[in-house]
DNA sequence: CGGTTACCCTGGATGC
DNA sequence: TGCATCCAGGGTAACC
């Protein structure tokens, strides 16, 4: 569920109560979590560490240390979260981390489990890392690089936007209301776009995420939550996603819910006539 | 190598 | 009421 708006949204929440302030210390409760470090080496790195800046990749949320201190890295994957107010379940609590003059801790918080948690001691390694899983930011990548990676795969156009390695940060709603917000049906083949197509998908993009990074992100039922508790608001105005049977707000056509091969178990909305699978190509 | 699926996890909803 | 089943979907290992 945290996609590039949700964590666009965690990374400003965090930034002010986190970035140059000192970590007192960082306490680990759920060793599950933890990739690649153990749980001593991520919390010595927080004790008395100062925080250098806070950022997001892709998906992923980068706490950089000062000094030689390495980085602390964060996958909220699907359930994942920071809590700047005391979260609602103590139980789904799996780090704490302590800072110097703050009452209250900030808590990461994962009902699922599924989140990742890791320190890396050299700042470049993380950056190396990230790039040999990812391709370009989707809110930066530009119109030409767009178009040079989707034509390189015959999948679904939708499943191409949803490859970290094509581009970083959209996961399922977003392909949904970028598609629709472009005219673009699902299914289409990437490789099959015409020049005009793939332009209005790359402005579909920006816009979209702008707009739910504005709204602070999608929530529904017991899920994604900002950092102070309270509920992103873009799914009060999107197009497509979780609106099965309720009316287009272009056309009037009702919204589909469909699964096709490739995404697995994973639900796609549009709208039939807005998003029609053949194109006349005017 | 590109494309596709299974699996990891838990809690809430649904069905009998 | 109790129990089974399904569903949510980000990421990666493993498969064809």
């Amino acid at each position: 569920m945290p996609e590039l708006p949700e964590v666009e949204t965690m990374v400003r929440g965090l930034r002010p109560v986190l970035s140059g302030r000192r970590l007192k210390r960082i306490d680990v409760l759920d060793e599950l979590l933890l990739e690649g470090c153990e749980r001593a080496d991520l919390e010595r790195a927080g004790r008395g560490t100062t925080v250098g800046g806070v950022e997001r990749r892709g998906k992923w949320v980068v706490v950089r240390l000062a000094g030689c201190a390495g980085v602390i890295v964060i996958q909220p994957r699907m359930t994942g979260g920071f809590w700047l107010v005391r979260p609602p379940r103590e139980d789904h609590v799996r780090v704490i981390f302590e800072v110097v003059g703050r009452g209250e801790p900030v808590w990461f918080c994962d009902t699922r489990r599924l989140g990742r948690v890791s320190w890396l001691a050299d700042a470049n390694s993380a950056e190396q890392r990230f790039a040999r899983s990812h391709g370009p930011d989707a809110l930066q990548i530009s119109a030409a690089a767009l178009r040079d990676r989707l034509r390189r795969t015959t999948r679904a156009i939708k499943v191409a936007l949803m490859d970290q390695k094509v581009l970083a940060g959209i996961g399922n709603i977003y392909a949904d209301e970028v598609l629709f917000r472009a005219g673009l049906n699902p299914q289409r083949n990437a490789n099959s776009l015409r020049r005009r197509e793939l332009s209005e998908l790359h402005g579909a993009l920006g816009e979209v995420l702008n707009e739910a990074i504005a709204a602070e992100g999608s929530s529904f039922d017991a899920g994604y939550r900002t950092v102070l508790g309270l509920e992103g608001g873009f799914l009060a105005q999107n197009a497509v996603y979780g609106r099965e049977g309720e009316a287009c707000r272009r056309c009037g056509s009702a919204i589909l819910r469909t699964r096709f091969p490739g995404l697995v178990g994973r639900s796609t909305y549009y709208c039939p006539r807005c998003q029609p699978f053949r194109t006349d190509f005017r």
